[in-house]
DNA sequence: CAGTGGTCTAGACCACTGG
DNA sequence: CAGTGGTCTAGACCACTGC
């Protein structure tokens, strides 16, 4: 029944070998719907349904691949879970996006102590710096380049209510945001992710976050106007695109009188 | 085929009232997993199974329960995603602990800037006060207690390699704590809420945490070994049990020069 | 009403564990 | 080897959406 998937890499085989490499990593089973999950997440990676867009029904994916509705469903369920899709009962399956994504600033945890996130509403940005540079030792690094390799340089200030409240610095990789302006950052309305999504077609997917308590320096306190005392809340993200590939280092100081930063634990 | 459960509390009547009332909730529509999920939980919360057992096997409680082993299973795999059962193939389903769990301190997201949490082993306990108090409205309101209810404080130091770095601050309520002591939290071996587990039968499934950064005042930099004007992480955790129940209210202060809070965003 | 995702079933077979 | 969870199927029916 399955014509362009194997269940198995090792079960149709003949038992041959009686000695099979000790050094050779386990057979590696790969259950169907892994290989299914693998063929959307392909279709994902060559845009050949761009964010927002449905993706084929799961009976069309079924016939299209030569499994089961199920099979499909369970694959499906995967990626529904890692957030690379959303399902929506009687509509269809859909390629998320950080631009209509009811859940916007996905990767923002910080919250005002009193009230929520949509009554605050969205924060003012001033764009400080935006420019071309260097990769140092620790950029490449993290981004997996070469040291000296060219690189955008962002660095900015959220403000919420005319209160300066976070201070951003962020790095990416040059060959992927060639033409990336200060104009862009500061016109474009809603979250950066979906400005880096719509024009220069990379999707932030998941992020890993380092959190210490840091006071600022100078300069930086100069840009959030507080002394140079204020214990900050500093934060270190590395967002990941496809193929867990780093495609963003951000340094943040989060000023943290009034906000807190957020996280459930289960 | 349903003796025990029905799929639908709706689906099977005769449609009668013509006009059922406007501000009536959607006829909230239950699946039959979700009604076996349920039932689980109603037997973990009574100790059918404790921590660490297995539960009958997915075919026996399908047939307990007169539905197909395919609906158990989705049932035990949400209960298995909100890591309240841990499934082992070949082995059976099991109840998860935090005693032999391997991801031991599942709650504790403070990490070495260099090297893992496991080369650098548990963190030595040192406990300063272990004491009955009545709660104050803050306590109180975070435990779902009434101002004056007594509840247990307990304040400990944690140190790694010697070093001062957790300040714990801690609430319990005092009737599901009766009688916990100063050396009990000092002697036991293995995560504080393997104890609570083991000795009181209170389980932590969920937490909350709000970060902020803070200088400790002059009792909290005394014990940390710090200066007053040392930044310092600020983690508010408020733990729950089955329920939603809120269990702990924990005051903490890390100490981020050589650690960090990790937190993964998807 | 047709089309979508969501639930449920019954049965087959596979991979893993331990005696 | 028996028992467990894990995969896969084919088919039925339900709930939700939008025309």
């Amino acid at each position: 029944m399955n014509s362009s998937v194997t269940p198995t890499p090792s079960s149709t085989q003949a038992a041959s070998s009686a000695t099979p490499p000790v050094l050779a990593e386990a057979p590696a089973f790969s259950p169907l719907y892994q290989q299914i999950k693998d063929l959307i997440l392909q279709g994902l990676r060559l845009d050949e349904w761009k964010p927002g867009e449905a993706i084929p029904s799961e009976i069309e994916l079924a016939t299209r691949y030569h499994v089961s509705q199920g099979t499909v469903r369970k694959a499906i369920d995967e990626l529904a879970a890692e957030n690379l899709l959303v399902r929506r009962q009687g509509k269809g399956t859909f390629v998320a996006t950080h631009s209509e994504d009811h859940v916007q600033y996905r990767f923002l945890k910080l919250m005002p102590d009193q009230g929520s996130a949509s009554e605050e509403g969205p924060a003012q940005r001033t764009v400080i710096e935006c420019k071309r540079v260097r990769a140092n030792a620790e950029v490449a690094k993290s981004l997996a380049l070469r040291t000296g390799d060219s690189v955008l340089f962002v660095r900015r200030v959220l403000s919420f209510g005319g209160v300066p409240t976070i201070l951003e610095d962020m790095w990416l990789p040059g060959a992927a945001f060639k033409n990336l302006t200060a104009e862009q950052m500061t016109t474009y309305q809603g979250p950066t992710y979906a400005l880096f999504e719509k024009v220069f077609g990379v999707r932030m997917l998941r992020a890993e976050e380092k959190l210490k308590a840091v006071c600022p320096l100078p300069d930086q306190a100069k840009l959030l106007e507080v002394t140079p005392s204020t214990p900050l809340l500093s934060v270190e993200r590395l967002a990941f695109t496809y193929n867990d590939a780093p495609i963003e280092l951000r340094r943040c100081l989060y000023l943290t009188d009034t906000h807190h930063y957020r996280n459930d634990l289960n």
